[in-house]
RNA sequence: GCGGACGUAGCUCAGCUGGUAGAGCGCCAGGUUGUGGUCCUGGAUGUCGUGGGUUCGAGCCCCAUCGUUCGCCCCA
């Protein structure tokens, strides 16, 4: 037997799996709006310029990482890799540049064409938020809160670390790539092979190496905070102090790199201890030029990403799901009463399940499976009397009483 | 995109140097025609991922393909 199988590297959602991953999202819906946040749907899909203008034509990230095709009028669209081009796509698209600053919520499935591996789905999920409009130090502690809190209030925080870096802004930044780069070319000939080509193309993201001689050699390598003017520091302390009267505690990490222009200031990643080397559950930054580059006018931003399936895996347990009252008729005759009870239950917001069939025994078995609380019998002599027969599963303790006074016992 | 490992029942897996499939769990039925969770008895389920090849004979060997998984590249 062949079996339809799901398109290479995505994935079904279902069961344990749907409760962990819709109570990361629901927690985090909340805690957002805790600080503020507004929830934006946008669409999955974007016409491909606005992901690939901001990103560089010639980086690994367009030409093979994005899922990219023509629809049928010729049109090069993509499914969204990530959330905050679109976010900021749809502010500048709605003229929201003129109501600032902006909180946003989103969640929902993003895709990357890669090779698929454990917990690295071609679609995947994620929750994020952006705040917009801002160009305080603040708003990124704002915006790291948030993510604190929604890690601690899933139970996962206990395990991860907060990471900060700076990367200054543009002028401090180009100073510290130039100075990078004149240090790693003199020892060019002992760097690994990814990171000659880095050198070259993205120098920065060469701190974030694993090979352990350029991990030595970038030992004496400059530091950013050598080389972050005046305003550039201030911003950096601003967001320390910022983060500690908020009682977040962090290490600062110097390795902690982005990759595109777009990115200044704040860098930031939690990082589980639990999960090895690759443990970064939830990452952002600061990206003050994406807006203008988008095509709005010159508005700063800082915002954060996590993966929901990632999350999920980290929560100790599965979310309960409320036990409901399973309503047992004994035959057809009882069937009527049966749904009179089943709709007074669920209009009092108590959750009631009837088996569609079977007799009492088969019913009872189907009332333990969906792990009832209490079962609700009506046979001929409660029928004839106004009457049930409530029985607790867990004890399997049962009473008669009548049938007006069956809502307030299970209240 | 590159390299390694793997693919047998719904799930987890066993299957000797090739002789045409098994366990546990789950599921269904009965023991108990007004009573579940425990127990006992019985039952169903697989073109052994797919296609081709070698062989008298392939779950087992060979090739291809799809998928999963580990690592690399990348990680917006």
């Amino acid at each position: 037997m062949t079996k339809p199988q799901p398109v290479r590297g995505t994935q079904d959602i279902i069961g344990e799996d749907a409760r962990r991953h819709h109570h990361v999202i629901e927690t985090a819906r909340r805690v957002a709006g805790l600080y503020g946040a507004a929830e934006w749907a946008t669409p999955v899909f974007e016409l491909t310029s606005v992901f690939a203008r901001n990103l560089g034509e010639t980086s690994d990230v367009v030409t093979k990482e994005m899922y990219t095709f023509e629809d049928r009028s010729g049109e090069s669209v993509t499914l969204r890799p990530e959330g905050t081009a679109g976010v900021c796509r749809a502010l500048v698209s709605n003229g929201l540049t003129q109501t600032l600053p902006q909180k946003i919520f989103y969640q929902g499935p993003m895709f990357r064409y890669e090779r698929p591996q454990k917990g690295r789905y071609r679609q995947f999920h994620q929750i994020g938020l952006e705040i917009i409009g801002a160009a305080e130090p603040l708003a990124d502690a704002e915006a790291i809160a948030c993510g604190q809190q929604i890690l601690d209030e899933l139970g996962v925080g206990a395990s991860i670390t907060l990471h900060i870096n700076t990367l200054g802004d543009r002028d401090s930044r180009d100073a510290y790539r130039t100075a990078l780069v004149d240090y790693l070319s003199r020892y060019e000939s002992e760097l690994s092979a990814e990171s000659k080509v880095r050198l070259v193309k993205n120098p920065l993201r060469i701190l974030d190496t694993k090979d352990a001689n350029d991990i030595r050699l970038l030992a004496d390598a400059p530091r950013i905070h050598d080389h972050l003017n005046p305003a550039s520091a201030a911003f950096y302390d601003g967001l320390k102090a910022a983060l500690s009267a908020f009682g977040i505690a962090f290490v600062e990490n110097p390795r902690i790199v982005r990759g595109f222009d777009y990115y200044n200031h704040t860098a930031f990643e939690f990082v589980s201890t639990a999960l090895g080397a690759q443990g970064t559950v939830l990452g952002g930054g600061r990206y003050d030029q994406l807006v203008e580059q988008m095509g709005g006018p010159p508005t700063p931003g800082v915002g954060w990403a996590a993966g929901i399936e990632r999350l999920a895996m980290l929560l100790a347990a599965t979310p309960a799901t409320p036990r409901p009252v399973a309503v047992i008729p004994m035959g057809e005759a009882e069937q009527i009463a049966a749904i009179e009870i089943l709709a007074t239950l669920r209009r009092a917001g108590i959750a009631a399940e009837v088996a569609y069939r079977g007799n009492m025994k088969k019913r009872l078995e189907r009332a333990n499976r969906i792990n009832a609380r209490a079962a609700v019998l009506i046979g001929p002599d409660e029928l004839a009397r106004g009457a049930v027969t409530l029985k607790t599963l867990d004890d399997g303790a049962q009473r008669e009483l009548p049938r007006a006074e069956l809502l307030a016992a299970l209240g």
